[in-house]
DNA sequence: ACAAGATTTGGGAGCGCTCCCATTTTATTT
DNA sequence: AAATAAAATGGGAGCGCTCCCAAATCTTGT
């Protein structure tokens, strides 16, 4: 079974291989009837244009890259990662393009690889997804011609313009920690992740509701993990004894270890703690009791990341976009309100 | 910065272009002060070929493609499939191999997406991750000169020929279960997938270790469920009427949910109930209480898939492998066992 | 019916590399 | 030292496409 050509393919319909090609990119200025012969053709044959051809003559590779940095490695097993990814690859698929997912293990190897993506010519946009407030991934890649979404706000003193795609989750904590006031709970506490930019505009946001109601916060009220189970079970035990009504976990996996500690100290939730969430992940919902969470909308995260890098790459530099996306509060039994 | 060219290095180091051709691809026959130098060149100038052009004249692109099937879809949140891309990922970081992720959400993107990978030249070959008793998408690929490895054993009446990598599900299954009936439990439940093959093996490496030690199967316990924490949850609800002593949970997630639905039901593990898991996540070791369970090496899995691929690759077509990976048994306290 | 213009089509050139053969250089033998 | 073999290098051809310009065809207005 022999690769077919434009050539041959144009022979078989009795053009020549450029109106073949126009055909298949679309080009205006066919005749119909040579286009539909053609198009018959291309589909009776299977024919697929030669991508390694396509691209060197075009350069355009219609390859989008997703790189995450060794420091997230651990954190590919929240589901968070996964439903990204998914989205990202739906949106590619839907726009002709293939998703290039480069997970570096060490240092070596981001750097060697970074090299690789950047002037290697086989990506057109890469997708950084570095949470981290140290940056130096998106760093390395921005100064050079290649298209650059981050996925997540950099660091306040991040030197450089970069487009990201955030949500807004100042506000989503605001809306979570307000609920819990509103609710009738006032030692509020937090269990923190403060290594990323969405850690720290959650905690802005859970201060910043406080301080609207007057609540003093308690520092000793907030506990630092990291995004997993085990980390919000062991950070909820140390917050225990400090006798919290209601905590704001920072992600839905940091909030089910809670509810875990929370149940072996023979607490109940609500009715001893209030607990919230964040990410509303399908395990929310089945959680016991049913978990109070920020909704963000992960899948239009994805997409609209595709979607700009498709924009650079229509029309070249563009100013940096800075998206944020709004989210949802979702109330479920986990924070004590009766449900509407 | 304009890309550099083959022609341009060679002009820097006073050579020909396909002197340094040769160099980059590490052909015999150069002198060694002449490798030394167009080296040089590469090093200070950070020259990447352009890989296009490269895929173009060589007819290979150095892109692994990794497929998903739709019905995979919702299990890609289990942490199994982001550590065995995290391991392919890396195999073929180190071969200088790029992965491409294909995942389909939908029949109609899995047919034009394959289409695409089967002929568009841009994939060298491809790791099917379709554990489903249905191995259409593998038959698709399969006819094609495209080198295919498939993650898990195809189907017993499965008509082609498949290299695979698997892990040994019935040993796996028939350890766990002897390890409980050596505990003493003779009651032995099965907390079962069954839609895959990896379920089919572990149900009969199940029924073989009860078979071997003379124990009759009550079929009443064995309950069929996902492979998510919930679908444990749900099957072992149904399951503790049934009265079993131990059971073996076909992943470790479905063994979590076991211990949640055990726990609700007042019941001690393992004083009331013994439980083992498979994989060995993570999780597994840091569940309440630990857990015991089966732990296959995913890591190699991912390695050798790529491995296979790069075999092909290099020596074409090659009769089909079949490789199954020995998996162990990690006794912990969940299954009644005085540690060691 | 004919010129002028617009639309459609064909083919050359070139993208940056690898492959192969011819040529040059170097090493080995007599 | 010449003859021969072996090693090292250069350059043409070509991979299959897109881009662009020129040629061919079709419209339209008079």
């Amino acid at each position: 079974m022999k690769r077919l050509t434009l050539k041959e393919i144009g022979e078989m319909a009795g053009v020549s291989r450029s109106t073949v090609s126009r055909v298949i990119n679309d080009h205006p200025n066919i005749r119909p009837a040579v286009r539909k012969r053609v198009k018959a053709v291309i589909r009776e044959t299977g024919y697929q244009p030669h991508s390694a051809a396509r691209s060197l003559a075009s350069r355009q590779s219609r390859i989008f890259g997703i790189v995450m940095p060794s420091v997230l490695q651990s954190a590919f097993a929240d589901p968070y990662f996964p439903l990204l990814i998914q989205a990202i690859s739906h949106a590619c698929n839907q726009h002709d393009y293939t998703v290039a997912l480069f997970l570096f293990q060490s240092q070596a190897e981001e750097d060697k690889m970074s090299q690789r993506i950047i002037s290697s010519g086989m990506i057109d946009g890469i997708i950084i997804t570095a949470d981290t407030s140290d940056s130096a991934l998106t760093g390395k890649f921005l100064p050079h011609e290649l298209p650059v979404v981050q996925i997540g706000r950099p660091p306040r003193d991040f030197p450089a313009e970069v487009s990201y795609v955030d949500v807004d989750n100042e506000a989503g904590a605001y809306l979570a920690t307000s609920h819990l006031i509103q609710q009738g709970y006032r030692r509020c506490g937090q269990l923190a992740t403060m290594h990323n930019t969405a850690g720290i505009d959650r905690d802005a946001g859970f201060r910043q509701a406080l301080a609207d109601r007057g609540i003093r916060l308690d520092e000793s009220l907030i506990a630092v993990c990291d995004f997993t189970e085990a980390g919000g079970y062991h950070a909820m035990q140390k917050l225990l004894p400090q006798r919290p009504r209601a905590v704001f976990a920072h992600s839905d996996a940091i909030a089910l270890g809670a509810l875990r500690a929370t149940r072996e100290a023979g607490l109940r939730v609500p009715e001893d703690i209030a607990v919230v969430g964040f990410d509303d992940m399908a395990i929310a919902a089945r959680a016991e009791p049913p978990l109070t969470t920020v909704r963000q909308p992960i899948a239009r995260t994805g997409a609209l990341a595709v979607q700009t890098l498709l924009d650079i790459v229509k029309t070249s530099p563009l100013p940096a976009r800075r998206m944020v996306l709004p989210v949802e509060l979702v109330i479920r039994a986990s924070s004590g309100a009766t449900p509407a």
